[in-house]
Formats: structure tokens, sequence, C-alpha cells
DNA sequence: AAACAATTAGAAAGCGCTTTCTCGCATTTA
DNA sequence: TAAATGCGAGAAAGCGCTTTCTAATTGTTT
């Protein structure tokens, strides 16, 4: 590998001159410029970028958080998080945070240590004041699908009350009158949300909230199963469930069906996020999108303009919408 | 941050000695190294990763090269070749290829520019002679899913053939005779090897290989609609179905169910890959097994060992194996 | 006790770049 | 024409570490 010093001397200038070409921060007589990039042409000259970062304290890479890459819905987040930093020659470490505390406190340090220009997170268990300390401490940090008072600008999110409420509406409009509702984690932000948009439309419609229809699942497909079942138990009718995530309303779908149960004519489902199987699922899931490569790309351009000096418009809050496949028909008494 | 120097000072020695310590390579004398420890925790001092990797060329980064990250088998790779690599310090820069020469070339030069120690890639487009080149270049590879002649040790791949013969000998038991088959591309040399294990199988039941029960797909869930469509439109009688991957498959089966088809009574279907959604597809996908994340384990294990001095046992070649589900059946006449 | 070998610590060079500082030269102004 | 100004190019310092080389200290051998 050449060094800058080599170009310099093939060019017969100094590196200093070589080092301005390159960076072409401060203006170099013509012909110089042009014997200086000869000689990298010739020489096939790439710069270190290690002694690079070590010179100017910037590594250009920005460190990701995300709870698990073997997710669909994660997936589609580092994509577009990858593709829009690669675009401007930034790279991604990418860590994975299981969520768990330890795991992504780990992930945090690590990538502190690999000298991040910022970070990325789509973060599950991080307290709010370690992300507020995190960014006090200078670093800059986006945050996907999280509200955290007091780092409005880091926030990157998706109104989820509007997808509940969205998911609710479509099956009240279908003329379903006992919708029974299974949720995220109490202590999720975004599965209160659902939740709440959920109620909104109960309430909007002028029917009443009945706790006896909600359960509470962990966003897991077997707590769609459990879900399901449970709410069967309690014996009270509904005709319509809405799943607070695709792998609860997957979950629930195949537990229906092995109680024989035939769909979406015994029970109209609706999932949330839209990720990528929910078009796999048979019948075919209508369910809330959630726009998370939108976000993540967003959240990179915050990044980007944050510390790159870039001006992208950025924008914070994003709009879920509807899906309507084949998981939810009329109801007919 | 401090450094180095200041932990030095506090401790009374020089940053030798520092160095020494942190490194643990030589010895140092035990009052000094305690002294060290001790001026390291009082200042939370952290070596600085860029000037360790200048000073001593290598960035303890992994170059990986994965068509998408938003596919469930490469979110398999991901996690796993992450999560190995992690676990000894090292860390990954991912960069995405797109199935497009100049995009993998793009993205491999832009690892090589980030000073990677080595590179992981599923290179689609790449030619043999590039990957030949870039080894002897002097930067390790090594190639999850493909066999290159010259690099034995550098290869992580599948019996595909005998995933091929698994799937077919599967539905042979069953009772059926008639047996279509939709491949992946023929310049793929996975595609080529689970058909010719196809072919072994019917060979070895007696039957002959008909080519007009053969279609070449892409691997595209669009491709399966296509190729089961075409398949029935040569009119020879087939009662199973086997597809060389899962996209395929669940192509297949939507198309099939769309025709009125009842599944598996009027068609048997097999995939391959085990790819997370064949268990949501409806009938449940009976498919074969592809150890993705073995093999990226172990990929990375053998960067490990070959580029950081490490002792893992590595294992070039992974056995696939049939997963049974609900999609295929009894042959009745 | 003298001569030697074996350890260990410090000084200093070097990794490849960026950037400040300085100086020389050309251009402008009085 | 002399002084003032501006600009571009080179010298050199510095980023924070590793590692070689040298020197000093300790322990070993006869």
């Amino acid at each position: 590998m050449p060094t800058i010093y080599e170009v310099a001397e093939r060019a017969g200038v100094s590196l200093s001159t070589v080092s301005r070409v390159l960076n072409g921060k401060s203006s170099v007589n013509k012909a110089l410029k042009e014997r200086v990039d000869q000689a990298v042409k010739e020489l096939n000259y790439r710069p270190n970028s290690v002694a690079r970062s070590l010179a100017n304290s910037r590594t250009d890479s920005v460190g990701v958080l995300v709870p698990e890459l073997n997710a669909p819905f994660f997936g589609d987040l580092m994509q577009a998080v990858e593709s829009t930093l690669r675009a401007q020659d930034k790279h991604v470490i990418i860590t994975v945070g299981r969520n768990c505390l330890e795991t992504e406190k780990d992930a945090v340090d690590f990538l502190i240590s690999r000298n991040c220009d910022a970070l990325i997170m789509h973060a599950e268990a991080l307290s709010d004041d370690y992300l507020l300390d995190l960014n006090q401490n200078k670093l800059p940090i986006a945050l996907v699908n999280r509200k955290v008072e007091g780092l409005p600008n880091a926030c990157i999110t998706l109104d989820n009350e509007k997808g509940g409420y969205l998911a609710t509406r479509h099956l009240l409009e279908l003329g379903h009158k006992n919708i029974a509702y299974i949720s995220g984690p109490a202590y999720k932000a975004d599965a209160c949300l659902r939740l709440k948009g959920h109620e909104r439309a109960l309430i909007e419609a002028g029917l009443s909230v009945n706790p006896q229809l909600i359960f509470n699942g962990n966003y897991s497909e077997e707590d769609g199963k459990i879900g399901l079942l449970e709410l069967m138990a309690r014996d009270l009718p509904f005709s319509a469930l809405v799943c607070a995530n695709d792998w609860m309303a997957s979950g629930a779908i195949s537990c229906a069906r092995d109680l024989g149960m035939s769909l979406p004519q015994d029970l109209s489902i609706v999932g949330f996020d839209d990720v990528v199987f929910a078009h796999h699922v048979f019948p075919r899931l209508t369910t809330v999108s959630n726009p998370v490569a939108d976000m993540a790309e967003m959240s990179a351009k915050y990044i980007l303009n944050k510390v790159y000096g870039q001006d992208h418009n950025v924008q914070h809050c994003f709009e879920p919408s509807l899906v309507v496949r084949e998981s939810t028909i009329n109801f007919e008494s």
C-alpha cells in the first residue's frame, strides 16, 4: 500500500499539498493538483482510513444497536440505515442487544470503545436516564421508535396510538362490536399507545372498553396463542381480534386454526407492523404498516446532519397506515 | 478521554510499561502492574482503538458482504457472525451487495478501504477469479455457501446435492411418482446441485427425469407462482412439487390456493432452506433445513483462526436435513 | 567475589495522516 | 519604487498507541 508520502514524492510536492488536494478544503495550484492526481492514479493510492481517523478524530462510522438481526423488522431497519449511511461513505458497526439491559449496555460500551462518531439505537432495555447521559457525554445519538423526554430531536417515532386506532376502527367499520385485543407488554411505551388507540376507537364508536377482552402478551408468537386461548376461556364472545404485532397475530391465527375455526369467517384478525411474513400467513394478514425503513433512513439522515454537517430534512414522527388483506371480513350476526 | 500518557504519569511509570500491562504480552513487575491497573481504574481509561490500529496495523474488524439484510436467511447469517466475532472483541462492518456485480465490487472496495482484517462473504455475483485475486492480495477471506476451486479452506458450504436428494426422496417415500421441480437459476452452483440431487433420487427410484417437469426460476416468490402456472400448462400430471427454496415454495402455495386447489391433498410441496416464515405458511411447509447460522458461525471461527491466531475446529461442509411439516402428504391415486 | 545471563523498564521511533505555522512569492496600493 | 497585502506551498508538530532498542537491575554460575 502506497502512502501519502510516496504520492508526494512522485508528484514532486510536499505531503501537505497531497493532503490538501485529497481533501479539497484549501486551494491548490492547478498544475500541482494535476500532478498529484496523476500520481495518485499511477500508484493506485488509497488513503489509510485509520491514520486519517487518528489525525482528525473522526472515524466515519456509526454504531447501531438493534435487539436482533434475524427478524424481519430489524432487517428492514438495518438495510435502510446501512444504505443511507454508506451512500455518504460512512459505515455502520452493528451490535445486538437481545432485549437485555446488560447486553445493551455492553453493546453501547463496545461501540464507544470503537470510537463511533454517533449511535443509532433501537433500545429496548436502556433507561431514559442512561440515554440522556450518553447524549450529554457529547456522543450524538438517534433513537428509533422511542420517545425520550429531553431528547426531542434524537427521537424518530411512529404514531402508535393512531395505529391502534386504525386497526380497531377498521373492524368497527366492518360491523364488529365485540373486539378482543392482545397487547404488548405494559412496560413498553409503544404497546401502551397502541392499546390506547384501540380504546379511543371503541369509545368514539360509543362502545365501552371491557378489560375482559384484553390480554397482555409479550409480543411473541407464543403469546398470540396463549392470548387467544385465554380470551376464549373467559367466555365473552368476540368476533374480531386485534394483535399488537404480527408475531402475535400469526400465533393467534395458527391457534385458531388448530381449534378448528375457519378464518376469517369465525374470527377477523388484525396485526401490527406489516412485517414481511404478513402476507405469507393464511389468510393473508390485515395489519397496520409500520414504516420502519423510512424511520431508519430518517434517523441516519438526522445523524448525517448532526455529525457530518449535511442538510437533510428530518421528520420526527411517522404515520402508520392500514393494510387490508384477507384476515378481516364483515361481521355477520 | 484520558490517554495512555496520563495513565503513565499518574502511575509514575513510562508509557511503554502501561502499554505492556494493557496488552499483557511481556512481563511487568507486579507492583508496577498494580499501580498501572489502579491508575487505569481511577482515570477510567479506555485505550483509543484507532491509535492502536494505526500502530499495529490491525483493526479488529471483519468486513461482511451479504446480498441483503432484510431477508430471514441473511439475518440468520449476520446474527451468527456478529455474535461469534464480538464475543472475541472484533466487530463486523456489514455491506450489502444486492446480487449485483458492481455493487458487490463497490462493497468489497469499501471494506478494503476501511482496513478490515478479513472478509466474510456471501457473494453472488463476484467471479471465482476475482475472489482468488482478493485472497492472493494477502486479504484473508471466508466464503459462505460457495465453492471456489483454489480456495478449499476459505469455503464453508452446504451439501446442496444431498438436500435436493432428501426433498425428493421424501416425496418418493410418500408414494409420489410424478414430481415437478422448480429450480433456482442455472448459473448458481447451489441451484444446479439441488436439482442434481433431485434427479439422483428419481433415478435411484427407477424413475426417469422428465425435463417437462422442471422449471427454471430465479429463487423469487414471484417465480414460484410463474413456475407452477407454467408447469401446469404443460399438461403433464404431477402430484408433488419440489421448490429449490422456500420463497418459491411460498409463491407456489399461494398460487395453488388461488387456483382453488386444496393443499396438501391436491399437491404436496417441499421447500428448501427452512427460513423463518416456513412455518407461517399454510399449510406449514415441509422443507430442507439449511444450517446457515452454523455455517456463518464456522466462517467466523475460520477467520478467528486465520487472522487472530485462535484455534477452533473448523468444518467446511455442512449437511442439510429434512423438516417434515404439513405441506406433504401420502399420494393417493 | 567476579563475570555472565536473563529480566524488566524507559527512551524513542514510527504507524499515515491532518493541520497549524511560517515563509516566499506575486499582486496590489500609495 | 517601496511598502503592504494575500495566497499557496512546505516544514513540522501532533493524533495515541506499539514495539524495538538500549540500559539497568536482578539473579546465576564458577
